[in-house]
This record gives C-alpha cells, structure tokens and sequence, in this order.
DNA sequence: GAATCTGGTATTTTT
DNA sequence: TACCAGATTC
C-alpha cells in the first residue's frame, strides 16, 4: 500500500495550499480530505456506516470535472440502486451545476450492461430489442423444461434450479462450462446440466437474457471482442464502485475488463487520450468504496473477498479507512460495534462520533406480532407528537411476511405508511399480462411472453393448441410468433384458427409502429384491440375491478415515462421496469413513514428507526442456520439495521409469532445478548402488569434470560389486552363520536374519547383507555363499539 | 375448453 | 394462511 501517489505532489494543485477556501473541501475531515483528493491508481475507501461515504465519492467525482481532469463522458460510477444513482447524480450536479455532470454514466451494474448489451447486441447474435427475463420470467420457463423433462422425479424442484443456475451465473460459469466439470455419474446433475443446456437455449432462441446474463453476457462480449472492449476501456477513465462488498464475481470481472489498458492495435491514430511509449492507453482509474460489514448479499454470490482482496488484485492501490460518524448517537453506535465484533473473520473497525450519547435504545416485548405492532404504531405517534415528520421514521422487518400485522395496525391507527418493496406492482397478473404484450410487441422472438398472452383474455386457444402451434413453429424452425400467423396451417377449427390469425394481426400491427409510436398510445391501443379492459369491467369477479384500475395505473405509468422521456421507446420503457428495485421509488418528500425489508434499508437512514422481529429464527432467520457463514452474515444484516438510525432506536420483538396459520412460541435473538444492557431500556407491554408477571417484568428490565419458552403460560390468557387483533374487515359505517364518549374496543378494552378529528370517512378518535393507554384510531374501521 | 372444487405445500433476503 | 396444481363437472 502506497500512502500517497507520488505525482500528487508534482502535479499542481492551487486549492491545495488553502483547502479551506475550496468549497468541495469544506467541512471534510483528514480521512475524507485524502479520499477526496487522492490520485491513487486505484483506491479502496473503506467507509464505516454513516461516514460521508456518499458525500465523499460525490465531491471526488465533481472535483474531477470542475478542475478538467476529466470529462463527463469519461466516468462511470455502479451505484447499488436506481435510487442511489439519481442521488449521486443529482448530489454531483448540485456541487458543480447540473449541465456541467451531463453525460456521466451513474448506474447500476445492470442498467450500465443494458445500455452496453443494447448497443453491442449484434456481436454476439442478438437483437437490440432483447427481453429481460426477471426471475419470475426464469422460473416460468424453468418450471415448463423441468415439467417436461420430468426432472421432479429426481428431486429437482424450479427453486433448487433457478438458484443453481444463477449461482453459477454469477461465476461465469455457463452449460458448456458446467459440462466440463460436473458429476456424470450423478443422475440429478445430469439432468440439471440437460434442465441448464436447454434453458440457455430457450433464452437465446427468443431473444432474451436472464438477470445474471446481462453482467455476464457483457464480461463475454468484452472478452470475446477486445474491439468492443477498447472502445469502452477508452472511454470510461475514472471508474468508481459503490457497495463494492456486494460485488459477485461477475461483476468483479467486469470491473477487471472495465479496467484493463488499451493495446496499441486498438487505439485509433487520432485518438485524444494520452498513450504511453507504445502506444497504448493506461487502465482506467479505479475507486471503490464499500465496507465488509455491511454484506448482505451472499446468497446473491456477493465475495466479500473482492473487497478484502482489493490490495493483491490491484497492486499499489492506497486505501483509506473512514471511521467517524455522522449519522447516529454515541449510544447506537455502541450497540452496533458491540454487535458487529462477534464477527470474529473481520478487519477491526470502531465508529465514533462526537455527536454524544442521546437516548437509550428502546425495547419491547410484545405478546404477539400484533402486540408488538402496536408498540411500534404508538411510539410513531408519540414521536410525531414530539414533533418528529413521518418521512423521518422508518420500521425493517426481516421477512417481507411481517408487513401484514405490522399495515393492520397503522391503518387503524391512522398512521401514513408506505411499503418499499414487497409484492411489486409489476407482480401482479394483470400488470404481467400487459406487460407480456408489450414485450411480445417488442421482440417478437420471445415465446413466454407469447405463451402467457395467447389465451389471455380467453379466445379459445387452450394447452392442446399452444402444443401444437409450438410444434409447427419447430416444423418451421421459426418461432412461435411465426407459427401464430401461419395458425391456418394447422388445420383446427375455424374459430380457434380464426383467434390465432387475429392475434397475429394484432401483434404484427403494433410491432411495425414501436420504432415511432408513442408508449402509452400503443398499450391503449392493445388494451383496445384485445378488450383486456373492457372483459374486466364486464366481469362479475368483484376482484376484476381493483385489476381493472391497476391496468389504468400501468397506463398513467406510461404516461409519466412518456413525459420523462419524450424521445423514449417501448424498448426503453421495458428496460426501466425491468430494472426498477424495491428502493427504488422511495419518495421522500411524501410525509409518509417507510416500511421495508433489512436489507432494503441498506444504504437509507432516519431519524427513528424499528427493527421488528428480533427473535431467533427471524433474525437470524431459520434458514440461515444451515448455510456457512449464514448467522454472520444475518449479524451483519441486524448491523445494518441499527446504523441506519441517526437519534432513536427501537428493538422490539414478540413472544408468539403465527406463520402459516399456527402460533409458535418465539425466543429472543442471540444478537439482543452482544448489545450491552446498559444501552437498552425495556418496556413492557400494557397487558403484562396486569397479568401480575413479576417474571417477565425482571426479564424484559434489562438482562433477559431467554426462557419465554417456560414462562408462557399454556393457553392464551383471556385478559382485555387480548394478543390478537381481529382480521374481519370492520366497518362502523358513519359511527360519530365526540369527546367523552365511552368505547369499548375488541383488544384494548373500555376508554375514553379524549378527541376527534373529524374528516369524513378518515375521521381519527383519540382515546384515553382504562388500561391499554392512549392511542390514536381510525373510527371507520377500528373494532369498537359505542357504549 | 372453462369453471369450480379440493387437497397439498410452502415463505428469506433481491439486482 | 394463501396460493397452486390437478381432478371433476359443466
């Protein structure tokens, strides 16, 4: 490790001498200053949560524009997100104006790929109009070869598969590669190399690429085509990673050719670049910044050896260690770094901040998941009364499951969430019908988009038929889009012959316009032509009419797109929502608290944040036991959680918790033993002083003993406090209620109405109860009775 | 070929 | 609990 690059000190700099004078030096620290300033060939920023990385990798990058070392064009930056990258972007244009940032490439590793795919897409035999297969995508063709090679016979299920092939993806191991290594006398993976051989095929033969093709198919296309790579090599000379812990090996591979030198045979005569004495052009600059305990992502292949191995790959390289914080209080940060040291295989790190101790941690205990979220839903109003915006809170959860008890409760309590993540809107049916049209539209090649929208809506074209018509197009040696206008051919009956040339006509119509049409004119268009829309209105299914205004919400979707994006395409528009993440439509100018997953939450912060669910088997999750490295990796993941907190954090957790349809009991997790009790204030829940359990008071004070187990009485007590919370849909109808009122509510008991907001049907009472305390709740739908 | 019913099975995290 | 696949019936 080099300290400094020895031209940093030759090359002049004038802001140098007064770095403060230099407002993107203002304000940083030592640590930050070098990274900032460093001209390291290639640098590792080792940055600690909540130690300015982003300002940091922001103010590099506008310092390299503003003073001329480089042009827009000639960086590129991998953000983890779409959300991160717009940040980036927006956070660099507001440091040196926006137009002179034009022209950078910030994005994710996927969307960066695409855009190269796109471009490069006949080199390797494709069309630029390819589709992206999700993993929704992938399993529905998995699951078709694995039906059809009766391969879950053998113990195969879709699941085992899709997850092997894209582990293998992402170590660049494709079929051909898996041949020449795999057990032939082992019958399951014979049959898998024969499941993975004809998925690629599938793929290739209808224009498409999986999630873990795109950053694997451009490592191939920059191999294969050292043409191709130069031009790239030569364009992009600064790159810089984000969340570099979370790199597969992939992705590292593309980041070594991103990062290889131009040889003189590729570099053109009137090439602007300096070249060295023979000609050719040095590798590109390399930043990355990440941070080992903040892995997450190793069941998506992530190496956390990329990271610790970045001296030896890059020799010479510096690397800067940031370690103060400035996100969170003394006493989180204490709990965090008492968390993260039981990972023993890691490079010690200590954040500090001179921010001071603040509030001790919050804990609860709940009786139930639904106890539990009531905890929460009344500590988020309390906050909010305290002057604290929604926007600023925010409640993790380890399973996307957990959200159900979590949404009953704030809704009742009147309190705006909104879910990042979770079953996406893109999920739906009837969003993946539309979409499978417009795919179709776009690459005509693609027969499971073909398949899905053949008999949808119903035309009469059943499983019988679709065997056939893939049949012809094989008799063809087109595809099934070929087979689907030549439907006469095949000699059924006319009505069903008939269906298929009408959809054919259909499809055809629309796929000549996309080169010009506009977006939303061709999914109305469709929707008009197929009567998609107009057979969901019609029907009697009461469901029909939510999908029905989901389908419209799609279109307002194109619109927006349209409006976004006045030059773009259908292809274009299905590149976005093909790439869109969880994170990545978080709004935060909506005054709405966030709900979303731990591993969401990885790069966010807020003021007040819930980590819900500390129990063993959740967090760690149970699945994780089985894995290597699987309950660290989950400590890492609780590390995560609690960085994002900058004033108040809430650990809770529950005593019974109901997967599937039955209650278990539930015990702390280990990981709530590694913060020190000191740091943790315990509450009980409402309902326990009232059961007498002096037990569980001592246990929840502040040393548990972790034997919920034991101490649980058998049967649910039947107290006011009830641990459940009725599921039926209550509607109170235009129930008034005005102050001094007495209610009675299914589990809080009797109370008080100490206040009314009246707003029609989202009219909120405020209640003093006689033993569950105060809460907030939504008179429509509350279960209570006026007494 | 479509609609309805029934029983079995599964839930970790996501670009 | 909730969804899916397969069987049964129209």
């Amino acid at each position: 490790m080099t300290l400094l690059p020895p031209d940093a000190d030759t090359v002049p700099d004038p802001w140098q001498a007064e770095p403060a004078a230099d407002p993107l030096l203002a304000g940083l620290n030592e640590r930050q200053l070098a990274a900032v300033q460093s001209r390291a060939e290639a640098l590792l920023i080792v940055a600690g949560a909540g130690s300015g990385k982003t300002s940091v990798l922001t103010r590099r990058i506008a310092r390299l524009l503003r003073d001329r070392e480089l042009w827009p064009s000639q960086i590129l930056a991998i953000t983890f997100t779409n959300k991160a990258a717009a940040e980036m972007r927006e956070r660099v244009g507001h440091l040196i104006g926006h137009e002179a940032a034009q022209g950078m490439w910030i994005s994710t590793f996927h969307s960066a790929c695409v855009r190269i795919l796109r471009r490069e897409a006949q080199q390797f035999g494709m069309t630029q109009a390819f589709t992206i297969y999700d993993s929704a995508d992938s399993r529905a063709l998995i699951k078709r070869i694995v039906k059809e090679l009766q391969a879950d016979t053998l113990g195969l299920t879709v699941s085992a598969v899709a997850g092997k092939i894209s582990r293998l993806k992402n170590e660049l191991i494709d079929a051909d590669a898996f041949a020449r290594q795999y057990n032939q006398n082992d019958p399951t993976e014979v049959m898998f190399l024969e499941i993975f051989r004809r998925y690629t095929a599938e793929l290739t033969r209808a224009n498409a690429l999986d999630f873990d093709d795109l950053i694997g198919q451009t490592v191939y296309l920059f191999r294969a085509f050292p043409q191709v790579a130069a031009l790239y090599q030569r364009r992009f000379r600064h790159v810089l990673v984000d969340e570099y812990q979370d790199t597969n090996h992939a992705q590292y591979a593309l980041i070594r050719e991103l990062t290889r030198g131009v040889r003189p045979e590729h570099v053109p005569a009137d090439t602007r670049i300096e070249t060295d004495a023979t000609g050719a052009i040095p590798p590109a600059k390399l930043t990355v910044v990440g941070d080992s305990d903040q892995s997450i992502y190793a069941f998506r292949g992530a190496d956390i050896r990329n990271i610790v191995e970045f001296e030896r790959d890059f020799p010479g390289a510096e690397v800067i260690l940031l370690e103060q914080n400035y996100r969170s209080t003394q006493t989180i940060l204490d709990a965090a770094n008492a968390v993260i040291a039981n990972n023993f295989d890691r490079i010690a790190k200590n954040l500090f901040t001179a921010v001071g101790a603040g509030d001790k941690i919050t804990g609860f205990t709940g009786y139930s998941q639904h106890d539990e979220a009531q905890f929460v839903a009344d500590e988020i109003t309390t906050l909010h009364d305290g002057g604290m915006p929604y926007n600023q809170m925010a409640v993790f959860y380890r399973t996307n499951a957990q959200t159900r008890a979590l949404e009953e409760i704030l809704i009742r309590s009147a309190i705006p969430y909104r879910v990042l993540g979770g079953t996406k809107f893109y999920e739906r049916a009837e969003i993946k019908d539309v979409m499978a049209y417009l795919v179709a539209i776009a690459n005509p090649a693609d027969a499971l988009a073909v398949r899905r929208i053949l008999n949808t809506p119903k035309r009469g074209i059943g499983p019988a038929t679709e065997t056939a018509l893939a049949m012809h197009a094989d008799e063809l040696g087109g595809t099934l889009r070929d087979a689907l206008s030549d439907a006469a051919a095949l000699k059924l009956g006319p009505k069903v012959t008939g269906a298929m040339l009408e959809l054919a006509r259909i499809l055809d119509e629309a796929s000549a316009t996309i080169e010009t049409a506009l977006v939303p004119d061709i999914v109305t268009a469709i929707l008009e032509k197929t009567k998609y829309l107009e057979l969901l209105r019609a029907s009697r299914d009461p469901q029909d009419e939510a999908r029905a205004e989901n389908v419209e919400e799609l279109v307002a979707v194109t619109r927006e797109f349209q409006k976004n994006n006045p030059e773009g395409r259908l292809v274009d528009f299905l590149t976005e929502v093909a790439l869109v993440a969880a994170a990545d439509d978080l709004d935060d100018s909506s005054g709405t608290v966030s709900l979303m997953t731990l591993h969401t939450a990885k790069g966010l912060e807020y003021d007040a944040v819930f980590i819900t669910g500390v129990e063993e088997n959740l967090l760690p999750h149970q699945m994780s036991a089985s894995e290597p490295g699987g309950p660290a990796e989950e400590r890492r993941l609780f590390y995560v959680g609690i960085t994002r907190a900058r004033k108040k954090l809430h650990l809770s957790l529950a005593m019974t918790r109901s997967t599937f349809g039955d209650t278990q009991v539930a015990a702390p997790s280990r990981y709530l033993q590694e913060i020190p009790a000191e740091l943790i204030d315990w509450r009980d829940s409402p309902g326990m002083g009232m059961r007498g359990g002096s037990g569980q008071r001592q246990l929840g004070s502040s040393k548990p003993s972790f034997s919920y187990g034991t101490s649980l009485p058998p049967g649910k007590p039947k107290t006011e406090w009830a641990n459940r919370v009725t599921n039926t849909v209550r509607d109170n109808g235009d129930l008034t209620l005005e102050v001094g009122d007495r209610i009675r509510h299914d589990d809080f008991g009797e109370g008080r109405v100490t206040g009314v907001t009246q707003n029609g049907a989202k009219s909120i009472a405020e209640v003093q109860f006689d033993s569950a305390g105060r809460k907030r709740l939504l008179i429509k739908i509350s279960p209570i009775v006026k007494l």
